[in-house]
RNA sequence: GCCGAUGUAGCUCAGCUGGUAGAGCAAACGAUUCGUAAUCGUUAGGUCAGGAGUUCAAAUCUCCUCAUCGGCUCCA
């Protein structure tokens, strides 16, 4: 056996490397110096690692994505270790590296106040400038089980006994007193860690299960660098004042209030406006695409609902109500009577697909910590369509849906990601419906070249489905179009059509929504144009703009110009200084502000300031009008 | 629903260990007549989320309810 291993290096380079060198040494022969971590054979591994086998390795920097996740866990390590110093009495639960930080939960009586966060920021800062190590260790399963037992985090130990079978070996990291089940890696030392921030306190199921105890988690976030960390901050901010329900507040769109109820949105009339925009563009992209508008009861007998199977599954979301001694349920989804409008003749292949599209209004209850300014409501309205085919129309109906949410979404601006969900455990219908709707989703995706995400498991207990999620402007996902296929209803509602061979056969049912509801979609939208819609969604186009009283006049004539070609306009002839109106203008985000005075009274035309303050020649009105509705018609 | 925090004028927020409310912006009125992000002055505006309790006295302390915020669970 050779003292010597053969290491390459991403530059191409292989060098001869002393058998037990560590991951560090190596890569410092290649001048790298940097690495928090190393990947070898494209495995995350402490720096320290010792190295046996010939491989390749590649360092990991601290500010790389790895990087930063490899430095986060290894800050709620710390501050684990900084709580258990504090509070030794706290057992600990689990502390991973998230999206943008890192956090730890904690089983303790009292709440953590925010004066206990800076008591663990603080003693967290000593121990990042003792710059202790982290050692690995790796034990037996029954060793690390006693050793967790000793010290008394039973946690650690439910962890431990509930790995698979097949792991004989686990890893524990140690640093200062402090001792974790942890696979790693981690940085050398806790010096490593640049820069790191207590952010805030949550109630945390263990496991995620709320029929579990709930802990204490508190989240943080770590960067290598200060610098870093306060430009993370800084985009924080940056993001709240992007907040819907700040701008819908600003902007006068909506309210959600406490005299009305929770989760009950009401629409203010610019908020309305642009909600009839939405509504608009989908009801003529509806009809161009083949789906008949339909309008059902709010409130339908609790019967069809049994009949459905909403009243066994469902009905903990559902509101009842009764009518001369009958109970009825508000409807949750708009399903029903497209079923019953299916039902009222009979059908033939030659009418399938049909498509029926209705912006339906639902309620739920949903619980109340989980309502959310108009991306989580209590009713809302849906741009819902049942799709009933055969089983050969099924792939053609999937991709059509693909395609229209892909208009949608370049329509209206947004980036999305595409899951699929698999068949759960618990579900109902055969195999090969279940085979075959999901090998139709999955061929729409394939075939319309669609990025993906398999969920195993995530799918509705009737059906699989797509979901399409878009990002509000803290990152959060939200979903908003999804595509479900369902056996269940056509069965429970006894639909059929008439085949070529002249027997009854059962149709297949797609359920699909494109913006999703249109509260959370205005809700997102708000947030990713930070109320700067485009031109054609802006609740004001144009806001005329008066130099002083004397322009009014004029002022007036231009804005009735302006609403009779159809542009949604506003006058500020208010004695204020032109410089304020302008500004006031910019706050609300209208588009164009078309100032008023002599010159343009002179001359019949208006001067135009384009939101963000760019100034554009001065034109006449109808030149204006010719633009904006140009534009308007494109969507732009 | 669960954990924690919060709720004061239309908005943003002050109000220390209990002594019955204050600023800025917005509003109304007046002055000013102004050229692209805030003109000046005056006035008005509050059941301190709601309810109960402790106290001579509660925005302030306690309890309950409602709502909001951050999470967890759930979800369009």
């Amino acid at each position: 056996m050779s003292n010597y291993l053969k290491i390459s290096f991403p530059s191409g380079t292989v060098r001869d490397v002393p058998r037990g060198s560590s991951a560090r040494e190596a890569l410092e022969l290649d001048g790298h110096f940097l690495a928090v971590a190393a990947s070898i054979a494209d495995k995350a591994v402490d720096i320290n690692a010792a190295l046996y086998e010939d491989c390749s390795i590649v360092g990991i920097e601290a500010n790389s994505q790895q990087g930063l996740e490899i430095i986060r866990h290894s800050a709620s390590h710390i501050m684990a270790e900084a709580v258990k110093s504090l509070f030794p009495a706290i057992k600990v639960a689990i502390g991973p590296a998230i999206e943008s930080g890192f956090y730890y939960d904690f089983e303790r009586e009292e709440p953590f106040t925010s004066a206990d966060l800076e008591l663990i920021e603080q003693k967290m800062r000593e121990i990042i400038a003792e710059d202790g190590a982290f050692s690995r260790e790796e034990m037996s399963r029954s060793e690390a089980t006693l050793l967790f037992e000793k010290l008394g985090e039973s946690y650690k130990v439910e962890l431990i006994n509930d790995l698979p079978p097949e792991v004989t070996n686990v890893s524990i990291y140690r640093q200062g007193d402090f001792v974790d089940l942890c696979r790693g890696p981690h940085i050398a030392s806790t010096g490593k860690v640049g820069a790191f921030k207590l952010l805030s306190v949550a109630g945390a199921y263990w496991r995620g299960d709320e029929k579990n105890k709930m802990l204490q988690r508190i989240y943080g976030t770590a960067f290598s660098s200060k610098q870093e960390l306060d430009e993370y901050l800084h985009l924080v901010e940056e993001a709240k004042r992007r907040d819907h329900r700040r701008i819908g507040k600003d902007l006068d769109l909506f309210q959600v209030s406490e005299e009305a109820g929770a989760g009950l949105v009401i629409f203010h009339p610019k908020g309305m406006m642009l909600r009839y925009l939405i509504e608009e563009w989908e009801r003529k992209e509806h009809i161009k695409r083949g789906y008949q508008m339909v309008m059902g009861p709010q409130i339908l007998k609790a019967d069809l609902w049994k009949l459905s199977g909403h009243y066994d599954n469902y009905r903990e979301n559902m509101y009842f109500t009764e009518v001369d001694g009958q109970s009825y349920g508000i409807k949750p989804m708009n399903c029903i009577s497209h079923m019953l409008i299916y039902k009222s003749q009979l059908r033939s292949y030659r009418d399938l697909p049909i498509r029926y599209f209705e912006l339906g209004t639902v309620h739920r209850h949903e619980k109340a910590g989980v309502l959310h300014g108009l991306m989580r409501v209590r009713q809302f309205t849906q741009d819902d369509a049942h799709i009933i085919c055969t089983p050969e129309q099924l792939s053609s109906e999937i991709k059509g849906v693909a395609d229209f949410v892909a208009t949608a979404m370049q329509i209206f601006g947004f980036e999305y990601e595409v899951e699929l969900s698999t068949r759960p455990v618990k579900s109902i219908g055969s195999d090969s419906d279940w085979e075959l709707a999901t090998s139709a989703l999955r061929g729409a995706l394939v075939e319309s070249a669609i990025p993906y995400d398999v969920h195993q498991g995530d799918g509705a207990f009737y059906g699989p489905k797509i979901d399409f999620k878009i990002k509000d402007a803290l990152n959060r996902k939200w979903q908003c179009a999804t595509i479900q296929c369902d056996f269940t209803l056509p069965e429970r509602f006894e639909l059929h059509y008439i085949g070529e061979d002249g027997l009854r056969h059962r149709p297949v049912m797609l359920h699909r929504v494109i913006l999703g509801a249109i509260e959370r979609f205005m809700g997102v939208l708000i947030e990713h144009f930070a109320g700067a819609f485009p031109l054609w969604l802006s609740p004001v186009q144009a806001v005329v703009v008066t130099v002083t009283d004397k322009h009014i006049p004029y002022g007036q004539k231009v804005l009735e110009l302006l609403k009779s070609a159809g542009i949604r306009s506003e006058g500020d002839f208010r004695n204020e200084k032109l410089g304020y109106k302008v500004r006031e203008a910019q706050l609300q985000k209208t588009p164009y502000a078309l100032v008023v005075g002599d010159k343009e009274i002179e001359n019949g035309t208006v001067a135009l300031r384009k939101r963000g303050g760019e100034q554009l020649p001065s034109v006449s009105v109808e030149e204006f009008i010719r633009e904006v509705v140009s534009l308007s018609q494109r969507y732009e």
